[in-house]
DNA sequence: AAATAAATAGACCGATCGTCTTTGAAAGTC
DNA sequence: GACTTTCAAAGACGATCGGTCTATTTATTT
């Protein structure tokens, strides 16, 4: 819209301006998440993913670089996802802070439900995976890590100012243990089939916070 | 040796008396353990192994009857290994029993610092792949937790008995959401690089048991 | 030596991997 | 409408690796 200089307009299609929706591309990112929750990166195959969307190979390749960027991107929307998940859960004033991540946790385990426990974290199942995967996940996992467990500290702190924990309590380490936890428990419930960890787990911590 | 009714003993090498140990076997499975520990069980390949121990392919498929066999024992061993560990820790009377679970923590965490962080659980690995597995696994690996969880749930009934937690612990649960967290702290040592998720874990459980 | 089993050796084929080249459709200018 | 350029779709391609199977060599006995 803003083509004040339209200098030398060249003949032809002009190109798309920046990278605009495409529902081809969309319908690839979701079925990846929905795919690599379940069985990981290494194991999920290209063709799979394209199989269930119905599309032809050389469209992933013109919409991806590789497999590598097609995760980056993958877990790069995941994150985002569960960041803006975490915040309307995690900020909502109408609840007293532990129970907001309570409210998160039992939201998750629905979600674990629906899906009959066959999909997990993306993050987490990726980071699991660091012995097969290019070196460039690590420092994009640990960053996603670090970016929720900011949002969970936070309101830890909200907790602390509201008397619901202990004045002394170290935020920062508390949230990192509740996603070390966490991650293990939708591990287990995984394996399990079952919602039972992510209970266990999540009234060990909020138990724990209490002291 | 005990060749009681030697019968029609036929000409010719005589059949192995059941399993005995076989140098090439061990050697097998010592790398099937250090490999499928890095990258689990999806991602390893045999020819990877059969090369690190300078094995042809023929060998493998003598000794056992296919990858998931192999997987099998693997697991197997696996769980005996750290059982037996765990006891050794775990029942030593010289210590309090909280300061015994400690101290298996502390040796899982020199543990891992010895392979620089890369290598995991083999259990928890193969848990996080189920999306892959053979299904065949799922019960096994369900029942190595178990039995790792019983005897956790063991020590913490002694320190029931001697006062360190409190009269209504439930061992059992608190047994459980122990190894729902340690699997998680492992797989973010992993990611990280570093022990400082084992170290988070272990303090804040053990904390919240003596509430 | 003959017989039998253990263990080694690698050929084999199907599947899947990720990339690349080619073709067709769409969207503009002249 | 002819031409040009980009977007998107198709699928060919070579390489790797999966697990299995047949054949050969080595060991141990009568």
């Amino acid at each position: 819209m803003t083509n004040m200089d339209i200098k030398t307009r060249r003949r032809g299609r002009p190109p798309k301006e920046a990278a605009g929706y495409n529902e081809t591309r969309e319908s690839l990112l979701r079925a990846g998440v929905e795919i690599l929750t379940e069985k990981g990166f290494s194991s999920a195959g290209i063709d799979e993913i394209l199989r269930r969307v119905g599309v032809p190979k050389g469209s992933f390749y013109h919409f991806f670089g590789s497999k590598e960027a097609f995760g980056t991107e993958l877990v790069g929307r995941y994150a985002a996802y569960f960041a803006s998940k975490l915040d309307r859960f995690l900020l909502d004033n109408t609840l007293p802070p532990l129970q907001r991540l309570r409210a998160f946790t039992n939201d998750a385990r629905s979600g674990m439900a629906r899906h009959e426990y066959r999909r997990g974290c993306l993050v987490g199942n990726l980071g699991q995976e660091m012995g097969t995967l290019p070196e460039s996940f690590r420092e994009q996992l640990k960053a996603v890590f670090h970016d929720w467990q900011a949002r969970v500290a936070r309101c830890l702190e909200e907790a602390k100012t509201s008397g619901e924990i202990g004045e002394m309590s170290d935020c920062q380490q508390l949230a990192a243990t509740f996603w070390i936890g966490w991650e293990g428990a939708i591990l287990r419930a995984k394996l399990d089939g079952a919602p039972d960890a992510l209970d266990l787990f999540a009234d060990f911590f909020l138990a724990g916070l209490r002291k």
